[in-house]
DNA sequence: TCCTACGATGGACGGAATCCAAGTCAAGAA
DNA sequence: TTCTTGACTTGGATTCCGTCCATCGTAGGA
């Protein structure tokens, strides 16, 4: 039993086959994987899965905070399943890879009360963007 | 003449009654416009102007240089006409409200060699998150 | 074992953006 | 000025991503 799946069973989520086999896809790839990626690789295990409950899971999920969305350019949202670490992301411009990557510092500490105009601000995502050795050449 | 059709010109830009339309938009408003939003605007100049040429000119001013593209969430893509100046994003996460602020440090110096991956990394991208005024009540 | 509220299903739907073939026109050439 | 041509525009179709909804199924408590 993962990690995962047993921190699911103590918020006293009702375990379904579905959620479960979403849940170990996400728990498994240590990778940022589509909605549509996510979906696939569920339906090895359980065919008739349907995309709604993909979708479902994977926002219960976000909302549990197990899981944290990445919405990279006009793509499909990728879904992280490091959510215990705090990381921001490296994307590469060519071919749309990313990496976790821990930044030096805090971001949220470098924006002053009068840059913050009014807003609760409670979160800082920084995206590094370049191109990764291969796109590089 | 505005600056920006200027620079346009000065590029050998093409320059179409749409094209002059739409980026004149762009110049006057200082804030963050969505592809529809230009859209509408610049049909009150020139009323036949179709979707996929608002959607073709704001692609070339982003290539250009001209204009940032800020993608927000699961929303429509943003248009920033300030591109001159080196600044950051604060989104409200309650309507997608946008407003340009301007941090303390620098976020690329933040990433050391060794979290880079052998990545040519070139942006760092800050989006912070928060509630407005009005959202939070 | 039975009940029932919660979850799953899949097809319809919606918004955002792109594609495409046909028509139009800006701007350099003569 | 007019001609020419390749670049630009058009709008409807299409794709992609994601959500909605009415109905069916089932996990897990009684």
């Amino acid at each position: 039993m993962s990690d995962l799946l047993e921190r699911l069973r103590g918020r006293r989520w009702r375990l379904t086959s579905q959620r479960r086999v979403v849940a170990e896809v996400l728990d498994g790839e240590h990778v940022h994987l589509t909605a549509d990626e996510v979906h696939a690789r569920a339906a090895e295990r359980l065919p008739e899965i349907s995309r709604a409950t993909v979708y479902n899971t994977l926002g219960e999920l976000v909302t549990l905070g197990e899981v944290i969305e990445v919405s990279t350019d006009g793509r499909a949202k990728r879904y992280d399943p490091n959510a215990h670490e705090p990381h921001q992301h490296l994307v590469c411009t060519g071919c749309g890879a990313i990496r976790d990557v821990h930044p030096l510092g805090n971001p949220l500490a470098d924006l002053p009360p009068e840059q913050r105009f009014g807003f609760t601000v409670s979160q800082a995502e920084v995206t590094y963007r370049g191109l990764c050795p291969a796109c590089a050449g």
